[in-house]
DNA sequence: CAATCTGTTCATTTTTTCTTGAACAAACTG
DNA sequence: CAGTTTGTTCAAGAAAAAATGAACAGATTG
């Protein structure tokens, strides 16, 4: 008995090379290995392809490739794309680069500056109430971290603008 | 028997807020919550500390501490200190938002960049070596990611002026 | 030097994160 | 509608990453 044809198609050498490529472009965001690996299949695919695809093509299972899919939407990475007579969903990567930075800036840094703030506010109360000698001090690095946060509120726009 | 004294002297509510903060940000670039607890430990301390008390006051482990250190060292974002009379290492934080970036880039970044590179050179020969139809779509998708590539290397400079 | 102090390393354990797969819901189809 | 087809969710298992702590190496000191 030979073994079960687990996978239809083999990935070619360029294929492996890019989705290896966005593997690791894609930890050092901090997200998992299978959204890489989704987003670059996606990417050298020369049409957008449905989820079955997508699991029969890098063999993962069903799960993570809806789940990897739903996070590469909420960053607006893939496209969702009508494919006539065919009832699933096909999606194609989004390849400008303007657009990638502005839903990971929109989903991952953004949220995290806004909690920041909040942080920062709280932090300042809790300086205030120090006494003297040891509140100046804090007061003097809580305005530190208040100049940081400035600085990168400053610096996004700056990055789509550089982006295009 | 009472319980041994663990904490010599528990975090104030200043403290343990902005270590908070920076175990947060610290996540956010991929590192270890460690290595968060100990910066953030060091850039509200008055005065440069000794392992030891990093160990103490953080209730983490020797090795936790002395590994921390170490990543902190090699992006500069802790500035060894000596202290008279004492034979033991004294740590104070970098504060200058710059000099952590350039740390941050030249770790981080730059070493990423330049093997991306060469993962584009090899790249580059494979799908040249692929035939008309395909070929060419991978020749176009190839040259996209080196735009992009050539995109990423203009943008550090620019962050390193943009924090002055 | 022997004893102590300081810090590093690394195998092991713990914790966290990711993936899987089965159960489910919704939308179609004949 | 009963049966598919398609995709999502989530509990459980697998894999990866981080923390621990004991062994070690150097440096210092009396």
């Amino acid at each position: 008995m030979p073994a079960a044809p687990t996978a239809k198609s083999p990935l070619s050498p360029v294929e492996v090379e890019v989705i290896g490529l966005f593997v690791i472009a894609v930890k050092l965001l901090g997200m998992p290995k299978s959204v890489g690996e989704i987003y670059g299949l996606l990417f050298i695919a020369p049409k957008p392809l449905p989820l079955d695809a997508l699991v029969e093509r890098l063999t993962i299972s069903k799960g993570s490739a809806s789940q990897g899919l739903k996070v590469l939407r909420a960053f607006a990475a893939v496209k969702q794309v009508y494919v006539a007579g065919d009832r699933r969903d096909h999606y194609a990567a989004e390849t400008e680069l303007k657009k990638l930075a502005a839903g990971f800036i929109r989903e991952e840094i953004k949220p995290r500056l806004d909690s920041g703030a909040e942080r920062l506010e709280l932090l300042k109360s809790l300086s205030d109430a120090e006494n003297s000698e040891r509140g100046e001090f804090f007061r003097d690095r809580v305005s530190k971290l208040a100049q940081w946060h400035a600085r990168s509120r400053q610096l996004m726009p700056l990055l789509s603008t550089m982006l295009d």
